[in-house]
RNA sequence: GGGAUUGUGGUCUAGCUUGGUAUGAUUCUGCGUUUGGGUCGCAGAGGUCGAGUGUUCGAAUCACUCCAAUCCCA
């Protein structure tokens, strides 16, 4: 065997290297010729076209419509909500000339658009009537990141969406967040399998120029948390500045309530990092490219037709079942080598036809995520499979959780706390809502305050730092 | 932001100290062989050594600048 062309590093030992050699090896994303830029390749763009499909249907269902926003935003626009523009500018690109010429009003290349949107948005909203106003954006954004960057997890540019919504009221700006987390919850735990926290982010760490933000936060393999999605309360601080005013039943002219909300394709660095193993990636059958795989076996060249044209049945039928299916009918490769190959790229079923089996009218199936075989009829290969399917789905969510569910664990000494950490574990802990104990955690021990989960038991302990009575529940871990 | 390491055919790699236009494997193409966990043989294709500048008769090799990647620590 040749260990050259699998995945070298431990994911156990060496998690860093594992994770960026299952991205490159699985063809995933390559590497752009400018610092800190990917290139996604088909199989990469494929998982993030059934994200988006399916998040997409849920945001249209839900009254929201797509539109598309330049990349340029002039630096005077940028500049007009101060904290906000103080937060984005340290990694903002700036575009200076055009040709020879200097631009006087330097043009960003966006790092987010509410400020764009929003100026937009005062032009078009007059009325109570033209309320609530809920348009999202495909798009990608561009932040500079000169150090420690990782395909899909820190890069310059990064596909997502950010939702940008304009509401008469703030109970109905605050509903349109939540309405939006929990929509993001289950795509991310329904497509991806990936189990999330949702709750909100401190002070310190909410978006800058919203009220408030909310998360979904889901944990890593190494112990570190990582931000799935995030949907903001922006209150009235952008329609103030940027006019968004209409209106109302009574005449009287107000300031609108917004709400804005992203995931990006962070979700697939997540993916892999939850469920990938040391063969490589491990998709979720939902948002794999091809869900099966069929291997024909065979040693003569009767034998060969045999076996394609009964994998071909297996593959019409499977197809007309909406089954992403693909026949592997390479010639000059080995079924073991098609075996490593396949598992290299995480495809959840491969089905191997041969001789022996047609012989006992079956098939064999294994599966990628647990590396199981079974013996299947013939007859029924393709009810088998579509259960198969659901089932792996549902399986990977629930082993997920499992290990979730065993790596939050509750503590009230500080002590503890710190040796919860080292273990890679996320710590439930009563945190008094002063930020001066959340700078010093972070900074004696590394870990930051990830969420204040929305489920969190209220218990009446003192903060697990100053010891003042602790006002509320929150989940610290290291981040990425 | 700090530190360490690295860049040679598509991929992995030898050569670098002691300058003389590049080693091996794999991949790829063709033919044959083989095929239930990374077959084997023969023939062929493929690089100018991350980019640039300098030193030199001559640079993958020496010097400087830049670009990019990996890992670790804030």
């Amino acid at each position: 065997m040749n260990k050259e062309v699998g995945i070298t590093a431990s994911k156990n030992d060496d998690f860093s290297e594992w994770y960026t050699q299952v991205v490159i090896k699985a063809e995933l994303a390559d590497y752009a010729p400018v610092k800190g830029l990917i290139v996604l390749r088909p199989d990469g763009y494929s998982i993030w076209e059934s994200i988006k499909e399916s998040l997409d249907k849920k945001l249209k269902e839900t009254g929201h419509r797509n539109g598309f926003l330049p990349v340029l935003i002039p630096e005077s626009l940028l500049g007009k909500e101060k904290k906000h523009f103080e937060g984005f500018n340290p990694e903002v690109f700036w575009v200076t000339q055009s040709g020879d010429s200097e631009i006087g009003d330097r043009l960003a290349l966006r790092p987010t658009s509410e400020t764009l949107a929003y100026s937009l948005y005062s032009k078009w909203i007059k009325s109570w009537r033209d309320l609530p106003l809920k348009i999202n954006f495909w798009n990608s954004a561009l932040r500079a990141e000169i150090t420690g960057t990782k395909p899909f997890l820190r890069t310059s540019e990064f596909l997502w969406q950010e939702g940008h919504t304009v509401h008469a009221t703030q109970d109905e700006a605050e509903n349109e967040v939540m309405e939006i987390l929990n929509i993001y919850k289950k795509t991310i735990e329904e497509e991806l399998a990936i189990p999330v926290i949702t709750g909100k982010k401190s002070e310190k760490d909410k978006f800058v120029g919203a009220v408030y933000t909310t998360t979904l936060e889901s944990l890593m393999p190494d112990g570190k948390a990582l931000q799935m999605g995030t949907s903001h309360f922006l209150g009235q601080n952008f329609s103030k500045p940027f006019d968004v005013k209409y209106l109302d039943v009574n005449n009287v002219e107000t300031y609108a309530w917004q709400a804005s909300w992203g995931v990006s394709w962070r979700l697939i660095g997540g993916m892999i990092m939850v469920h990938g193993d040391s063969k490589g990636l491990v998709l979720p059958p939902k948002v794999s490219p091809i869900q099966v795989v069929i291997i024909p076996i065979y040693y003569s060249k009767e034998d060969r037709e045999t076996m394609i044209l009964e994998a071909n049945k297996i593959k019409d039928s499977l197809a007309s079942n909406n089954v992403r299916v693909e026949l592997d009918d390479r010639d000059n490769l080995t079924p073991g080598f098609k075996f490593n190959d396949w598992e290299l790229k995480g495809i959840p079923i491969r089905i191997e036809i041969g001789p022996k089996d047609i012989a006992k009218n079956q098939v064999v199936m294994a599966r990628r995520y647990n590396q199981t075989k079974d013996d299947i009829s013939l007859d029924k290969v393709s009810e088998t499979i579509n259960l198969e399917l659901e089932n792996i789905q549902q399986q990977m969510f629930v082993n997920a959780k499992k290990i979730l569910d065993e790596r939050v664990v509750r503590v009230s000494e500080y002590q503890q706390f710190k040796e919860e950490l080292k273990n890679g574990k996320m710590i439930d802990c009563s945190w008094c809502g002063n930020q001066t104990c959340e700078d010093k955690i972070k900074e004696e021990t590394g870990a930051g305050l990830r969420v204040v989960p929305f489920d969190g038991t209220q218990k009446s302990e003192t903060c697990i730092y100053c010891k003042n009575s602790g006002t509320t529940n929150a989940l610290f871990a290291k981040g990425y």
